[in-house]
DNA sequence: GGACCTTCTGGGAGCGCTCTCAGAGCTGTT
DNA sequence: AACAGCTCTGAGAGCGCTCCCAGAAGGTCC
């Protein structure tokens, strides 16, 4: 590791010989004093007594009460003494104490958003960061934070059913179930709402009471891919799927039986949503049924590996063999040789979704009971093709 | 938008003629009620009176203190009361308001994360997961929440300053400034430490306080790439920067200059880290310096884009150009034609680091000023060269 | 001008927790 | 047997806020 406390190294440490630094980083515990010490952290020790709601109404000469109604709206409150208060506010730079706040509205104007790892994609697709700048925007346009949750191990789920009982947010975004996931019954344990975020494994003992899930028309997705193929005339056209115990992968392969009913078994292969188990499914393919003309991937990735695959086998694209993918990631698709036709999905849209959806069940929560909006359904995204030189 | 409260359409929905759906998604308003009704929410009003500590002391037999401190570790609590309380915790499935313990201890036990999302590549690029996971893995280790705050419009910038302002956060981590940021001075405004991830903008007026950041090697990753280009025997080196508005476009250049202090400007073309900006960087180094033997990208993505018009150019890669790119992101590097020789960096262990360094900053100051551990340094990641054949 | 509204305002309780402090209960010493 | 010196426990205050409710202030109507 190198340490510096210069903003930029000398261009004389660039020695002829580079002494390659090595790539286990010590712990910061190592870390060189900056140059000079930093100035006694006295910016909160003490925490430089924040101005409250006390200190408002005493500035303005109104009662507690009062500084609270103008800070919160200032319905009822005379013009003269709301335009005092809020002079004190400015004055002062008065926020609002959130943890007082809740405890007494039980309102945390935050949010979960639980992403199992292990189980999900999310780490190794792009579209983790599109999904979280959708309920990003939903959520701040309605003053809610989000809090991310990551689990990795076993043990991070007792942290998170702690965190969730805390009663600290007050509804959960839940990423991609798998199958017995035990975030629905924890969330539902304390009480709090919840919406989906991909259809869920399947809906065993725990959830007959159905979940609200938002996921991509991936069925309807691969409908398309493979109308296209056909419609340029392909009529052996293999499937490369993802991992079967994935609802996504199963919904894709479904929707490319729902074109092909009496397809050829030997025209479909299982991968893993990788490039390289996309290589192995196209090889595998290949030796099957050396004929084929088009292909169908479940994901980008395993497009890409699998053109590498024809590519080393002489087989032209899409002269030969036609390929679509789905995903649309930008940096893989429009960057293969050749570029990839595919399946593009809304992700941000989903993740929007979502978290309207869980504001509503939010906002229905807390109106009457009659007149109030329906029980949100789940809901499914469409998904569109893109075409590029892989099927044209 | 198509709807279910099924969980998968029939095949019948399956028409020979798709009727596409439309990519403009009706607001959700317009759901249709699942099937059944849902229970009135009376899981939550009332909100089924969550145990509190009062209870859990009434149940054990023991005063709200001694619940408390067992709660808390159970420090001088004789273990016979110990187990009575645990005992009581768990059959009334207690946990503890987070928002009254925050009120009185003024540890929120939660950080920020924040991202100025125009500024940053943060959206395009793939890293964003990993700098979470990151963070989260340290984060949660020190059992510290992680709330996600984004910044897209001049306006958000508000917004923040009032979360960050209320109090519900004891530190913040920033990501990629851009020149007179707002964001260190409004955390400094309300008191709260925080780290930078990446080599911030410059540091301008408000920042002779030095700020601490993390960030990758980026220079030291650009003389790495150059040397390994030269030891190829390579001798017009060509490079593609990123955007010279950015610290890391920047580093990376001068990383590249430290080794060719001579070179010819003529070699040097700006891009935008994306693939057709790489793309066009190369077609004009290409127009001025048709004998260029390598290319060293910025960034795999621009690496991509050069690697196409190198082919529709005619140059074969390597042989008559080496390419090596910036970042190694799995899916674009390994997947390229040929493969990409590229610069990795360690995103995950910046994050863990950024995470280190604003929970060193929150321990040290409740801590004793005599002792305390130093101030911490800003710290830099080693990057090393992934070879794979674009440069070989 | 008094009874009766309506509109505003402030007192005060209380959200659930932590933490100080005083005192209860022990043990050990002289 | 008295007392010092522990350890352990509980009463109570108070964190900053919201919101109920009582009452003040001002208007209207007969």
């Amino acid at each position: 590791m190198i340490e510096r406390s210069e903003q930029q190294p000398s261009a004389a440490n660039t020695g002829g010989t580079l002494a390659r630094p090595t790539h286990e980083a010590p712990p910061p515990s190592e870390a060189r004093p900056a140059s000079e010490a930093r100035p006694t952290h006295e910016a909160r020790r003490p925490p430089e007594a924040r101005p409250t709601l006390e200190s408002v109404a005493e500035r303005a000469g109104v009662s507690r009460a009062t500084a609270s109604r103008v800070v919160n709206g200032g319905a009822g409150v005379r013009e003269a003494l709301r335009e005092k208060v809020r002079q004190a506010v400015d004055e002062l730079g008065y926020a609002p104490n959130l943890a007082a706040r809740t405890l007494v509205t039980r309102r945390n104007q935050a949010i979960a958003v639980v992403v199992a790892e292990p189980e999900s994609r999310i780490f190794s697709d792009p579209f983790f960061a599109q999904h979280l700048r959708g309920i990003s925007r939903e959520l701040s346009a309605a003053d809610n934070q989000m809090v991310l949750l990551m689990i990795e191990e076993q043990r991070d789920y007792d942290r998170v059913g702690r965190y969730l009982a805390g009663g600290h947010v007050d509804g959960v975004l839940l990423f991609s179930l798998h199958r017995s996931d035990p975030l629905p019954h924890i969330a539902r344990r304390v009480g709090l709402p919840f919406v989906v975020g991909g259809r869920p494994g399947w809906s065993g003992a725990e959830s007959d009471r159905e979940l609200v899930y938002v996921d991509s028309d991936n069925r309807g997705g691969a409908r398309l891919a493979v109308q296209h193929l056909r419609e340029l005339g392909r009529s052996r056209i293999a499937t490369i799927t993802g991992p079967l115990d994935q609802t996504s992968s199963i919904d894709r392969l479904d929707g490319y039986r729902d074109l092909l009913p009496d397809g050829d078994p030997e025209l479909i292969a299982e991968g893993d949503f990788t490039p390289d188990g996309g290589g192995r499914a196209m090889a595998a393919l290949l030796a099957r049924r050396p004929d084929l003309d088009a292909v169908f991937a479940a994901s980008d990735s395993m497009a890409s590996g699998a053109l590498r695959v024809l590519r080393e086998a002489g087989r032209r694209v899409p002269q030969d063999v036609a390929v679509v993918g789905f995903d649309d990631v930008e940096s893989v698709a429009a960057w293969t040789e050749p570029p990839l036709t595919t399946v593009r999905q809304d992700i941000e849209e989903m993740g929007r979704l979502m978290a309207r959806l869980l504001l509503r069940q939010l906002s229905g929560e807390s109106g009457p009971a009659v007149g109030r909006p329906a029980a949100p359904t789940s809901v499914i995204i469409p998904t569109r093709l893109v075409e590029r030189d892989s099927a044209r």
